[in-house]
DNA sequence: AATCAATAGCCTTAAAATAGTCCATTGAAT
DNA sequence: ATTCAATGGACTATTTTAAGGCTATTGATT
C-alpha cells in the first residue's frame, strides 16, 4: 500500500535524474557548483544520495534552468474567476471533521 | 533572462504547496509530522521555507502520495531498444568540448 | 463573541549538511 | 596504452536543520 522504495533509494535515485540534467548541459560538477553558488561537496552530496539541504538543491535546479519543476508540485485547483477575487490567504488551517481522507 | 525570484522567494513558494497538498488531505502539521516520522518542526520549515533538508521533504512527500512527482524531473530521453542493451551507467562525465550549451 | 485547536515562533541540544582540502579511481581523449 | 580531467570518498571545522518543548496568535466552529 505503500512505495516499496526507502527514502533513502527514492533520494539516490532523486540524485540520478540531476546528474542527468548536468550531464545533458555538459558540464562538470565544479562549474555547477560555481555557478549554482554551492560547494563542490553539496553537487556531490547531492548526486549521491548522500544527504541535502532544500536550499542546495533549489540553487543547482536554477543553475540547470529547472526551477519551473518546484511549481509543479501543487495540482493547482481551479477556481472561478468570482472566487479568485476573495482568494487571499492568511493563513488557512485543517479542519476538524473526522472524514479527513480527501484525494 | 533568469528566474527573478530569489532562492528564498522560491522556497517559501515551494512550501506554500506542500501546505496546499497538506490542507487538500485536511491533515494538521502534527499529524503529517507523526505519519512522514519528522519532527513538527520540519514540517513548519518546511511549510514556510525556513531550511529543510532533502530528507524531510522527502519522507513528506512520500506520507501526502506524492512521491511520484520527484520521478519527474529528468525529461527522460527516449532511446532505441538496441541503444538500451548498451545502456549500463557505470559513471558517467562531462566532455571537454568547449561547446557546452546545450538545452 | 467566546472557545479551542492549528499554527507561528523561539529556545536548547543533538544530528546533519556545507565548505574546503586532499587523494584514489576511472572515464574520455590522445 | 597513456594521459589527464571528472568524480568518489574521506576528514575537519563551521553552519544549518532536526527534535522536542513551550508560549503567543489566529482561524474555525459553536
Amino acid at each position: 500500500m505503500q512505495n516499496s522504495k526507502t527514502h533513502e533509494e527514492m533520494e539516490a535515485a532523486f540524485g540520478q535524474q540531476l546528474r542527468d540534467l548536468r550531464l545533458r548541459r555538459n558540464i562538470d560538477q565544479r562549474q555547477l557548483a560555481e555557478q549554482a553558488g554551492v560547494a563542490l561537496n553539496a553537487v556531490k552530496n547531492l548526486e549521491n544520495g548522500r544527504g541535502a539541504t532544500l536550499t542546495s538543491l533549489v540553487k543547482v535546479l536554477r543553475t540547470l534552468g529547472r526551477a519551473d519543476w518546484l511549481e509543479t508540485l501543487a495540482p493547482a485547483v481551479a477556481i472561478s474567476p468570482m472566487q479568485m477575487l476573495k482568494a487571499k490567504q492568511p493563513r488557512q488551517r485543517a479542519s476538524k471533521t473526522k472524514g479527513s481522507s480527501n484525494a
